[in-house]
DNA sequence: CGAGTTTTGTACTGATCAATCCACAACCAA
DNA sequence: TTGGTTGTGGATTGATCAGTACAAAACTCG
C-alpha cells in the first residue's frame, strides 16, 4: 500500500460532468477539468488516463443518474399515462433549473455523432435502456387502460424517445416553459386514450 | 480595380458550411476550412474576417437553403396533412442522403445554446421562420379539414419544430429509417383528424 | 505600358492544446 | 525507523490553435 487519495473519485468525476455538460466535449479543455475538479493534472492523467476517458466516465455517471431518476417515475404510482406525463413534467422543472443546458447524450449526440469507441458505445447504451424503460411504460398503458393500443411499444417509445430529445433542443434554445408544456401535451395526446 | 477572386465566394461559404456541418464548430479549426474550400489563410480571412464570421455566413446560408426547401414543401400542393406527411419523409430522405450529419441548426444548439452574438441571432432567426412556416401550415390545416382543431397553430408548430428536431437527434444516433417514419406518422396521428 | 489596388502564398505570431516527466511528499507494512 | 509504493505539484513537451505580416502576383484604369 502506499499514499491515499486526497479526493473522491466519484466526485471528481460529477464535477467533471457538470463541466462537460455545460462547454460542451470539445469547448472542455484539460484545464477547465482541473479548475471544475479541483485536482491538478497529475492527478487527473493519474486516475482517468485522458480526457476522452474521463468524458467517457462523465458520460456514463451521467447516463446512470438519469436513468435512476427515469425509471424512478416510470415505475411509480399511477396510470402509464400519469406517469408519462410526470416524466415530462419532470423534464422541463429539469431543464429551467439547469440552465438550459439541455442533455449531456443528446448534446454530445450532435457534437459528436456515434463515434465508433467507448463514447459512442456509452451513447447507444444510454439509448437501448431509456428505450427499454419506455417500451415497458407504454406495453402497460395498454394493460391498464390509459393508452390506445394500434401501436406497437416499441414505435411508442421511440416516438416518446424522439420527443423528449425535441424538448431537450426546444429548452436549449430558450423557449418559454409553457410552449414546452404545450408540446408534451399535444405529444401525450397522440397516445393516451 | 485591382485584382479579382479567383474562387465564388457563395461556393466556399457552402464548403465551409458542409465542414462545419460534418465536424462541428469548435472541431472545424481554420486549417479544416482551407482544406474545404481550397483558399488559403489569407483570402479566408481577408474574405470573412474570422473563423466565427465564416461560421454565421455559413449557418446562415444553410438556414436559407433549408428554409426555401421547407417553403417549396409547405406551400406546395395537397391538403396542410399531406404536406407536413411530405415534409417529414424528405427530411428522413435527407438524413440518410447526408450521412446522418443531423441539422446544422439543431447541431450548432446542443453545442453552442443560443449564444448573444451573430451565431446565435442566426439560430433564433431560423427557429422563427421555421415556426412561421409551420404555424400558417397548422392554420391551413384546419381550414382545408385536414388537421384537428382545438390546438392553437402556434403550439402545433412548437410541436411539428420539436418533433422535427427529435427526428434529427434519433438520425444522429443511427436510428433506421423504419423507426423514424414511424415517429413522424405517430407524430403526424397527434394533429390530424 | 505603369500607377494604384486588391488577392494570394508563405512564413510567422503568441497562445493554448492534450499529455508527459520528474522530484518530492505522503502513506503502509515490516 | 525504513523500504516500497503511490499521489501530487510544477515545469515542460511538441503539436496545433486562430489570426497576422509582408512581399510578390494579378488585375483595372489611365
Amino acid at each position: 500500500m502506499a499514499r491515499p487519495r486526497e479526493f473522491d473519485e466519484t466526485a471528481a468525476v460529477q464535477s467533471a460532468m457538470h463541466a462537460f455538460w455545460t462547454r460542451g466535449y470539445e469547448a472542455t479543455s484539460t484545464q477547465d477539468l482541473c479548475a471544475a475538479t479541483g485536482l491538478g493534472r497529475s492527478s487527473v492523467y493519474n486516475t482517468f488516463t485522458s480526457k476522452k476517458a474521463l468524458f467517457q466516465r462523465a458520460l456514463t455517471h451521467y447516463s446512470a443518474q438519469g436513468l435512476a431518476g427515469r425509471k424512478a417515475v416510470l415505475e411509480g404510482p399511477g396510470t402509464a399515462a400519469e406517469r408519462l406525463a410526470a416524466m415530462f413534467d419532470g423534464l422541463i422543472d429539469d431543464e429551467l433549473e439547469h440552465g438550459r443546458r439541455g442533455c449531456l447524450v443528446v448534446n454530445t449526440l450532435a457534437e459528436l455523432g456515434t463515434p465508433d469507441d467507448e463514447v459512442g458505445a456509452a451513447l447507444r447504451d444510454d439509448t437501448e435502456k431509456q428505450l427499454v424503460l419506455l417500451t415497458a411504460c407504454a406495453r402497460e398503458g395498454v394493460l391498464d387502460g390509459s393508452l390506445r393500443g394500434g401501436r406497437t411499444p416499441a414505435d411508442v417509445a421511440e416516438f416518446l424517445l424522439s420527443t423528449i430529445s425535441g424538448l431537450r433542443v426546444m429548452s436549449r434554445r430558450g423557449a418559454s416553459a409553457e410552449a414546452m408544456h404545450a408540446v408534451a401535451d399535444l405529444a401525450l395526446s397522440a397516445i393516451t386514450r
